[in-house]
RNA sequence: GGGAGCAUAGCUCAGCUGGGAGAGCAUCUGCCUUACAAGCAGAGGGUCACAGGUUCGAGCCCUGUUGUUCCCACCA
């Protein structure tokens, strides 16, 4: 049975594999177990457009990491998979690829359009679901849904409607973002704002009667076709006498008042403002309260429309120009002034929005915005990092309402009718025939369809069957854990939490994992237009998905940036392969039908000690991750492989397993096999190839390390006082070899080791540990010595004597010893003031106060030995 | 204009509810000790940004300062 595994791990030999046999297993399948608590994570579905990205990866390997630990414990675990349709991005795909073919989008009308985008969904929509396996992502795949597919179809009609009924979905014109490349409105949040150098242009408007020119600024002079008003401030001093009195528009010479609003500041620039309001929001909301008119001067790809026939087809930077030229001609341009202000971009294209008054669908988001807020406030979902609830309350308190309708055709259609003959909306879940006021058949769908993340917004109960009532949804709703970055909080949590309050009168999930974003190793972030994206296929192609994985989830923690780079997965291939050795060794030395399991009573000091360390572990990596810290769980489990199972135990091992003593090489494999089986487990979750494959030529229970159940602390593993000693030993090798490599002595160079301590059978015991460890030719154990011409080395529990005269300078021996005992002695210092210290006595724990008399009488001890150590140079 | 994060070894970062600082990489020294040179054994290197405060005790809690990154916001 022993199985010969190569020198080196190699992923690519075992990862597609391993899948493979997980997927033919069904493991990843939930179950619908009434027996079980159910821990459920939906994933934050990916673009049908995107390939994955290093964002993805994070992402998907904490998840992945949540539900191979949760499943593992024993729940009913369903991690829902799929992907979002992603309206914007896809459309814009498919019209650059039409594009190329010469044609456009009206050119073949709707249906083909469709037709072609469903195509396109069925070509590409699969692609980042199988890069998602490359990773080892346990999804029920058997459940895959998409964001437009008929049962979230159903969802959205349904909340539509809901809400429509409600009140809480309306249609209105209103000043929206738009963009005018995309040529569609867009919500608040899909608008990235960031400071660009522009200008300010002083301007003046003449008074219709002759007396004068009002002066005023503004950063963009072609919008001035636009303008109906100028505003001042009611209490401005300066302007008291001029409110109402008529200007006449340069250029256009159109006649507009002069009004008085709150919203013009006093003191910013002379306190006048030209009013456009259908060009400006905050200029549309002064036309509302002043009843101005809204003369809209661009068109929807924000071009001068044709009533200005000067400037008609020009685009707005164009006009710009032009307008500024004629401005200055006319003798209206007082001055130009460089100026950096605030400028809108649309999130997907990137191109300047155009602020924009028009018909759209618009949700009301005060009353829903309450219990969403409600719902976090009162613990129902938590946010970790708990900071980031702060940042989700400031967005919800101050939340507008969401511009839900986009003038694209690849989404879910508005299911709204209007009718021709009277005017009425028809809204509705099945199709209407006819108008549902005046019954004409004459009826017209909107054309529009819907913000993508409307139907996000639902995908924690939509991918469960809602809005029937379906087993899954009972079993597995509300979901346990949200995992997702930072920035998308706005995006999507923010409504899913609302949307699930609404409809489902509960919270969608209870804890939100927020992670930071992954940056290049300069710490700049991965961008297309930059070239420096990491592609994680590439990685796991190079080093493996563990490695991958194993970079992603350690050394950072919840909510902060992290920064790759390759030496990180270096190192964490490094480990793998670490952990493949180890492996191997353990294999090496199983013969057939072994080992049996060991047996308690015949257990020695180094197998108490190791399974005390990992009783130890069980509860750190499982405390850790119920506490989300998966960074510091899988370090744990990085220092205990590295240095506690590999650097020590398996080398105490060696001792035995070369020997002759057939009972003490049982005892010892069963205990190697127990420990890397059982820390295998552990790691499962963190590195799922690798863990897979050993364990499967270990001897094991049961089909997959999957399934296999997540170990427990057990009482019965504490083991404290060989605990102590094996420290006591550890602690004089490593002294040993520290003395050695200060002398550089090699390994090969053997020398006699005594022993001088209190503790003779503890180091008695140890005697083969110092010769399998610290180079020790033979060991002696005594109460003193006296060897003429020796190096001493001092710890707390021994002085230790190496005959190696020939290669002491003496002068520096006694040098480095005084320097030890002034260490100590400082040390000593320290804790002597502390124990001295009335308060300290008086307030600290009890356990401290031990603690510091122990460290205190442990350097009394040492100090001693040093001070002798001294007088026998002398 | 509000709000938040970060500042710890040369570099990248950990450090859980306060009990005298850790890892990886890099540097230096010695090793092919038959699991692993993608390795082994060692070493050096830190006033935990600065200034106050709370406390018996502060990298950790509070206040302020500086630097830096980000989020939000309608100053034309």
């Amino acid at each position: 049975m022993s199985k010969e595994l190569e020198k080196q791990y190699n992923p690519k030999n075992v990862e597609d594999r391993i899948y493979k046999s997980w997927l033919d297993g069904k493991y990843f399948h939930a179950n619908l177990d009434e027996n079980k608590d159910t821990y459920t994570i939906v994933i934050p579905p990916p673009n049908i457009t995107g390939q994955l990205h290093m964002g993805h990866a994070l992402d998907n390997t904490l998840q992945d990491i949540l539900i191979r630990w949760k499943r593992m414990q024993g729940y009913d675990t369903l991690w829902m998979p799929g992907t979002d349709h992603a309206s914007i991005a896809t459309e814009a795909k498919i019209v650059e690829a039409m594009k190329k073919e010469g044609i456009t989008k009206e050119d073949i009308g709707r249906e083909k359009f469709l037709e072609r985008a469903w195509k396109w969904k069925e070509q590409y929509g699969g692609r980042i679901v199988e890069q998602l396996k490359k990773l080892g992502s346990s999804c029920d795949w058997d459940r895959e849904r998409f964001t437009l597919d008929e049962g979230c179809s159903k969802a959205v009609k349904e909340v539509f409607v809901r809400l429509y009924e409600k009140g809480l979905i309306y249609r209105g014109e209103k000043i929206i973002n738009w963009c005018p490349h995309c040529l569609t409105s867009i919500s608040d949040a899909e608008v990235e704002y960031e400071d660009q150098a522009g200008h300010f242009w002083h301007l003046r408007y003449p008074f219709k009667d002759g007396s004068g020119y009002l002066e005023l600024a503004t950063t963009r002079p072609e919008t001035l076709l636009g303008d109906t008003a100028v505003a001042v401030n009611p209490n401005d001093e300066r302007y008291k006498d001029i409110v109402g009195k008529t200007l006449i528009l340069p250029i256009v010479h159109r006649e507009i008042p002069v009004i008085a609003d709150d919203y013009v500041e006093v003191d910013f620039g002379t306190g006048v403002v030209k009013i456009t309001p259908a060009h400006d929001p905050n200029d549309f909301e002064v036309g509302l309260r002043h009843n101005l008119e809204v003369i809209n001067v661009l068109t929807p790809d924000a071009k001068i429309v044709d009533d200005y026939p000067k400037y008609a087809g020009m685009d707005r930077y164009e006009a710009r120009k032009a307008i500024v030229k004629d401005l200055e001609e006319e003798g209206a341009l007082v001055r130009v002034e460089d100026y950096s202000h605030n400028v809108g971009s649309c999130y997907r294209c990137h191109s300047t929005v155009e602020p924009r008054v028009s018909k759209q669908w618009f949700v009301k988001m005060e009353p829903l915005a309450k219990p969403a807020i409600d719902v976090v406030k009162e613990g129902k979902t938590k946010f970790i990092p708990e900071r980031f609830s702060k940042i989700y309350y400031h967005w919800m308190e101050n939340i507008k309402d969401w511009c839900i309708s986009r003038q694209l055709w690849w989404g879910h259609r508005i299911p709204a009718w209007y009718c021709d003959d009277c005017g009425e909306i028809t809204v509705s879940k099945e199709t209407p025939d006819c108008c549902c006021k005046c019954g004409s058949k004459n009826i017209h769908q909107d054309p529009d369809t819907l913000d993508t993340w409307f139907s996000s917004a639902l995908w924690p109960f939509s991918t469960l069957g809602w809005p029937d009532e379906t087993p899954e949804l009972k079993h597995y709703f509300p979901t346990n854990t949200l995992v997702t970055g930072y920035d998308i909080i706005f995006f999507w949590v923010a409504r899913m939490i609302f949307s699930s309050c609404e409809q489902m009168n509960c919270q969608p999930f209870d804890t939100v994992l927020i992670h930071g974003l992954v940056r290049d190793a300069q710490g700049r972030k991965m961008s297309k237009s930059l070239g420096n994206g990491i592609d994680p296929l590439e990685i796991i192609d190079k080093y493996g998905a563990d490695a991958l994985r194993f970079t992603l989830a350690t050394g950072n923690s919840p909510g902060n940036d992290m920064r790759f780079s390759d030496e990180k997965v270096e190192a964490s291939r490094n480990f793998a392969n670490k952990l493949w050795n180890a492996a191997r060794f353990v294999l090496m030395n199983l013969d057939e039908n072994e080992p049996a399991p060991y047996i308690p009573e015949k257990l020695d000091i180094e197998d108490k000690w190791i399974l005390d360390q990992f009783n130890n572990l069980v509860a750190d990596v499982t405390g850790s991750l119920e506490k989300f810290e998966l960074g510091l769980a899988v370090q744990k489990l990085y220092d205990f492989i590295w240095d506690v199972l590999c650097d020590w135990y398996i080398e105490l091992c060696k001792i035995r397993l070369n020997g002759e003593d057939a009972e003490a090489k049982k005892t010892c494999k069963g205990v190697l096999v127990y420990v890397m089986s059982n820390t295998l487990k552990l790691l499962h979750p963190f590195m799922p190839f690798i863990t897979e494959e050993i364990w499967q030529t270990l001897p094991h229970d049961g089909e997959t390390i999957m399934l296999s159940p997540w170990c427990r602390f057990d009482e019965k593993l504490v083991f404290t006082a060989e605990r102590t000693e094996m420290e006591r030993i550890m602690t004089a090798i490593k002294a040993v070899r520290n003395r050695r490599g200060e002398m550089n002595v090699p390994p090969s160079k053997k020398a006699k080791v005594y022993i001088a301590t209190a503790y003779k059978d503890t180091f008695s015991a140890g005697v083969k540990f110092f010769i399998r460890l610290a180079s020790a030719s033979e060991v002696e154990v005594g109460d003193s010595f006296d060897i003429e011409g020796s190096v001493s080395v001092v710890t707390a529990d021994a002085t230790i004597y190496l005959p190696l005269a020939e290669l002491v300078d003496f002068e520096a021996e006694r040098k480095r010893l005084n320097k030890e005992l002034a260490e100590a002695e400082k040390k000593l210092g320290f804790i002597e003031n502390k124990l001295n210290n009335p308060g300290f006595l008086a307030k600290a724990p009890e356990k401290v106060i031990a603690e510091q008399k122990e460290q205190g009488a442990k350097l009394k001890e040492k100090i001693a030995l040093l001070k002798s150590s001294i007088e026998k140079l002398n």
